[in-house]
DNA sequence: TCTTCTCTGTGACTAAGTCACATACATCCC
DNA sequence: GGGATGTATGTGACTTAGTCACAGAGAAGA
């Protein structure tokens, strides 16, 4: 990968020191990673750190129940903090990682990643930044898992995914983003629909009141 | 403070160089604040950020309906995290402070708190530790909220709180910590009392099988 | 003792999760 | 086309959790 092509996705190293990109991309190793593979688990240890360039993972919890709920998700441009934390502070994997699309990332063994993370300032505020980003967000989540109604937690899911008021997903897969079961979802949809606010159908969901 | 009196609370500095300790006890303005004062509010900017020299602060959400939970909660040796996330990353706060006991801290302003981790590995390394601990801290208790029933949750705090089998608290506080209402805590109690599991009495918990 | 304030108890109702099972849709094979 | 199979969805009955309303108990001061 080339020094632009890098710079186009991480831009916030746009304005950093010849020296730093060098030594990142010589490090870098580049891999391909198809949808829906397993990428960690709760407990694993962190060899090293994922730089996402293109597609989505989805980083979740599972209870003994089975149900999962969403962390957040990583995408273009952003790295598995998760790796970070762990190597930085020398703990485990507190939870479990998935590609969600096809997904190609650049590698940097733990090692390095600290040495980068101690000599340069940008790698540090682009560390920080997004850890900091993460915390926040986690937080949210305990709020509206806390206090938030599962129907309007739907609501706002299925605006916030739907792309151009369609959406191409099952009541599982929602389920498992939202930490609730399938058929609560299914039942919640289904309320929806009555009120003509969706049309269901297999595999598809449809906004009506956009 | 002097040198060694911050060392024996902040452990994790005493390797470190005298240019470090020194340049901080400089900066660090002392500062003591009662029991039930609220530090931060959600959205509030961070001046300075708070390194806890004795005593314990409160980290909480809450909810429109008004019912509160805990995020974690920081003691002797530990930095309010959240100041640090907030002045590295330049967002304002993403929660709720409040002492729950007579607090000493340390404050130290927000530039000079970024100089010290810019120069200072050490320093890093304990910002990058304790942010990574309330990063998995923060997503073990989505786990728990998400999964969890509330009899167990309640039972683990009840241990957990507890000092030689006593906890001498209201219904209310438990309800604010565990995330949930007051009428749940005292109902959940009476089943364990009649489980001859606890003896309650007004502010107090007495556990019986140990 | 009376008043007031806080804390706890409880019934009735709604929301959410679990369990069990029925039904619908899609695909492949003949 | 017609089955067979696998995945996805629908729904009733039940349990757990949260809300609302209000009753009653304990503590503390006047």
């Amino acid at each position: 990968m080339t020094k632009n092509e890098f710079i186009k996705t991480f831009s916030v190293f746009r304005n950093s020191s010849d020296e730093l990109l060098k030594e990142f991309l010589a490090i870098a190793r580049h891999q391909d990673v198809p949808a829906g593979k397993r990428i960690y688990s709760e407990g694993d240890a962190c060899p090293v750190i994922a730089f996402v360039v293109s597609g989505e993972i989805r980083v979740f919890k599972t209870g003994q129940t089975g149900r999962e709920i969403t962390l957040y998700e990583i995408g273009p441009g952003e790295t598995c903090i998760l790796n970070a934390s762990c190597i930085l502070s020398g703990t485990s994997y507190p939870a479990n990682a998935v590609t969600i699309s096809d997904v190609t990332m650049l590698l940097i063994p733990s090692s390095d990643f600290r040495r980068l993370v101690d000599r340069h300032e940008e790698m540090r505020d682009f560390v920080f930044a997004l850890l900091s980003r993460r915390l926040s967000g986690v937080m949210e989540l305990v709020e509206e898992v806390a206090f938030g109604r599962m129907d309007e937690r739907l609501l706002d899911y299925l605006i916030e995914k739907s792309e151009n008021g369609k959406l191409e997903t099952t009541h599982q897969n929602i389920a498992n983003d939202l930490g609730t079961s399938r058929e609560v979802v299914s039942r919640l949809l289904k309320d929806l629909e009555r009120k003509q606010e969706v049309r269901l159908s297999r595999n598809s969901i449809v906004l009506l009141k956009t």
